[in-house]
DNA sequence: TAGTATACACTTGTATGGAAGTTCAAGCGG
DNA sequence: CCGCTTGAACTTCCATACAAGTGTATACTA
């Protein structure tokens, strides 16, 4: 019995229907796996997860208010299409948010977060090299979110993350050629730096120029991915 | 016929029962009249509405997104007590967006969204002067609302209310004092003046302070009201 | 043939019944 | 008196049926 106790009685939470199917339509939206302008169903999506309307309707409405879906009331579910407005909007809402972040992350960071940083850009340098995109978009948001919970702001990362999908969604139309992703651990090591010396302007400034940057090789995609846009 | 189409034939979007009850319930839970830590159920908000309780669960779901409520499976809904936390989270979002729009509001403003702010400061004077704390709450929306199109943000201030929602909800312990609102047309005031001058800087710090001056009346409160507070 | 009306095949929205889980209190056994 | 069991009364979550609106194709009319 005591034994029984000590291993751990299964503390986890078991996912709810509704919030597995948004989570992986959500994912299949980001990565372009459903595609931009793709009529959804409610009944398809239903049959596909083996679960009753109900659920994948609350997905549905869960993924509206991200921005990711538009569901027009007794005509049907699409997935809104790429939009550079959309892009630069969402680009000029995670940029107000982070670099708030770095700029209270440079009074507050300590020795924890900082290690945690430095071992996060070192295994996004090994999976660049690899040109293992999985594991470098995943260690990159968790670079990010070490900023934000070093600094002691998680909540604010939960508003940058629905920005992020929209950049995110974007970007998984080029960040296939691995060239592109060097660059971004180097702009990691730069924001990280600064933090170490405390020097907000600079740390800013490396965050700011870190997001321009990630939409620079985006530039000009709406003119070769024409049905992709609206 | 030709006049029938002239006269608006009602392009009134019909509300749903689920966007009614979230919109009701928001308001209620922002200004109090439902009180932090209410246990809400399905069934009774459901029999109130006149409605079953699908419609009520979305809003339900709606408002946990939002972080207004607390969705526990199997146990219950709670209204989310106030929290100091949760407040100053909400304001370090709320700034770091805000100080971004008037930013960018100094390159874009044109004379059309001066004008509406300008309007909207004087209408504010009235309502303060005449102690109408309703009015003078949607003029105060209203002007940040008009910045931020002014500023061609409207996406970031999707953002900014979300989180201004828990700042109002504890404003709205104190704001029934009619001293607190003179200072707060003045501070909008500061702002636009800065805009128009196209004075970056002196912007974000008037943005800033007129931020950091909203909750200075709000200290202390939460010994107050501990009931209210977790 | 052109135009209109209508039926039908979809869609999302709502209502309702039941499944699964949690809480709490009464009742029983020590 | 204390502790465990058990069952009733709640809750949210899911499945299903139906209601209501939209677009389209077809058939009918002039």
């Amino acid at each position: 019995m005591t034994v029984a106790i000590l291993h751990q009685p299964p503390p986890r939470i078991i996912e709810s229907a509704a919030a597995r199917v948004e989570r992986e339509l959500r994912a299949g939206i980001i990565d372009l796996t459903i595609r931009p302008g793709e009529r959804l169903s409610e009944s398809e999506i239903a049959d596909r997860f083996q679960v009753s309307r109900q659920p994948v309707r609350e997905a549905f409405i869960a993924l509206m208010r991200q921005g990711l879906v538009d569901v027009q009331p007794q005509r049907g579910t699409v997935v809104v299409k790429l939009s550079v407005r959309r892009m630069l909007d969402a680009r000029f809402i995670r940029e107000a948010l982070e670099v708030a972040i770095v700029r209270r992350a440079c009074e507050r960071f300590d020795s924890h977060y900082r290690d945690r940083a430095s071992a996060l850009i070192s295994a996004q340098d090994e999976a660049a090299k690899a040109g293992d995109h999985v594991t470098f978009q995943r260690l990159d948001s968790l670079f990010h979110i070490a900023l934000a919970e070093g600094a002691d702001c998680l909540e604010a990362w939960n508003a940058v993350e629905m920005q992020k999908a929209h950049m995110d969604r974007v970007c998984a139309l080029t960040l296939h050629s691995s060239g592109s992703m060097g660059p971004l651990v180097v702009q990691h090591q730069a924001i990280l730096d600064a933090v170490e010396d405390g020097d907000a302007e600079r740390a800013v400034a490396a965050m700011s120029h870190h997001l321009s940057e990630i939409l620079r090789a985006v530039a000009g995609l709406e003119l070769k991915f024409t049905e992709l846009f609206e």
